[in-house]
DNA sequence: CGGCGTTAGCTAACGCTGTTCACTCACTCT
DNA sequence: AGAGTGAGTGAACAGCGTTAGCTAACGCCG
């Protein structure tokens, strides 16, 4: 008997499999938010779901591979967040999307705290994180930065903004830019890859220390900073028109 | 580290019970590097002092309040690093010595990751930090950004760079800078402290990222791009001339 | 000098953690 | 119908932070 059908499914063992995999991933970060980082036991997930602990082992080799599952889920939902907020801009103008997408990216930082620490915060992958290559969380991370990569990419094609000259960087530098520039998919002046990582700096700077409290010594509220810091990147990407806050 | 010395002042109780305290602390410092943040365990501080790990709670109320301690112990020997290498430029020009402080920042942050992950990652002080006011780990962390802030301001009042005038910044970031300078013993102008929070902004940034490994998607060793960075904020401050690297 | 209060340190214990093992039971396939 | 697979179980182990109750040494005061 074959029923054929949803195109998309296996045995309806697998399918169970998979439906508890996708309850698995989603009791955790409910636990995450509930509980904090340290609250993230095995336990509290199984009880949540109304299992023993042993049988998340049927679905991951170790907490430490549930937590990465968790940080590549979080990542994929900001990716979300980010898209969403990019695609919701019209006229579709890069420059204004990107604007769009880093205030998305700060939004959600100080809505989801928890999950930003443990994506940014050090706390899940190891300090030292020499761990060459994988994991779905490195993945999932990497489909991040992209959105702000190919927007920047994309202002830059439209509408070049001045960049150093190659001259002017250093020639380690240049070297560095270059070897990154080999890997990627299209070829751009090594003083625009210069720019976005600058930019992404600032950018990645403000939100983290905002959420982890390292402003909290100056500002009481840190969105005007952020905006200010903003305009600053909007005004070195030639975009200063479209810095006007929503 | 800043603790006042010889007198050594106290009965013989006292002195024993401080050096006690003192060898808690450095004990942990050594099991934190040894064994990372997650084995910082309270026995494993005992064992290595070959003690039970009950008798820890003579000396801290609980685990985290030792770790605390430890924040505080780690921030200032961050500090004294960081005066050190700017006591160590002649002659002693700001310009030079912020320089010099910065990037004394980022190599005590490479050469000391796992501390470096606890001071300024998500993991120690919770991640939801309204915890107002007080703790020692505040209070040496203020002692920290004070470093860069003297300078900052010293570079300022010596020879000043330009800055954006008040009217330049929305309203919002006026209010919110005014009432950070009227905590601060002296007055300078909002835009001067806008430029430091964006200067400071970009070396935590770009340090972060760097120690996070959030920077291993462009880079692979980040230290030319640090010093584009410093470039870049040197120019800013109108110390351009001081930035070549020693 | 003797006694007493203070206090550093101990062991034992509780409840929690991640993880392993041996087992049961339901489902799937031949 | 029987064999095999695999999800889920409870018990157990080592380790965690923390509390309680005890011991013994120390310092002070009469």
């Amino acid at each position: 008997m074959s029923d054929h059908m949803p195109p998309e499914a296996g045995t309806r063992r697998e399918r169970a499999r998979a439906d508890t995999l996708r309850e698995i991933r989603a009791t955790a970060r409910q636990v995450l938010v509930a509980s904090g980082p340290d609250g993230l036991a095995l336990r509290a997930i199984a009880r949540e779901m109304g299992l023993s602990a042993p049988a998340l082992y049927r679905y991951f080799p170790s907490r430490e591979d549930l937590v990465e599952q968790l940080v590549a889920d979080l990542y994929d939902e900001l990716s979300d967040h980010l898209e969403a907020a990019r695609d919701a801009v019209v006229p579709a103008r890069p420059g204004v999307q990107l604007l769009a997408a880093a205030r998305a990216f700060r939004h959600w930082a100080i809505t989801h705290r928890v999950e930003f620490g443990l994506l940014f915060g050090s706390a899940a992958q190891g300090v030292v994180p020499d761990e060459a290559g994988e994991g779905p969380a490195e993945l999932a991370g990497r489909r991040f930065g992209g959105v702000f990569a190919a927007l920047m990419a994309q202002i830059y094609v439209e509408q070049p903004f001045p960049v150093p000259g190659e001259d002017e960087l250093t020639p380690e530098l240049r070297r560095q830019l270059q070897t990154w520039c080999a890997k990627l998919p299209v070829a751009l002046p090594l003083g625009v890859m210069s720019v976005f990582l600058s930019c992404w700096i600032t950018l990645y700077g403000m939100v983290c220390m905002e959420v982890f409290g390292h402003l909290r010594f100056a500002l009481d509220d840190p969105e005007p900073m952020f905006e200010s810091e903003l305009r600053r990147v909007a005004r070195q990407l030639g975009i200063a028109d479209a810095a006007a806050p929503s």
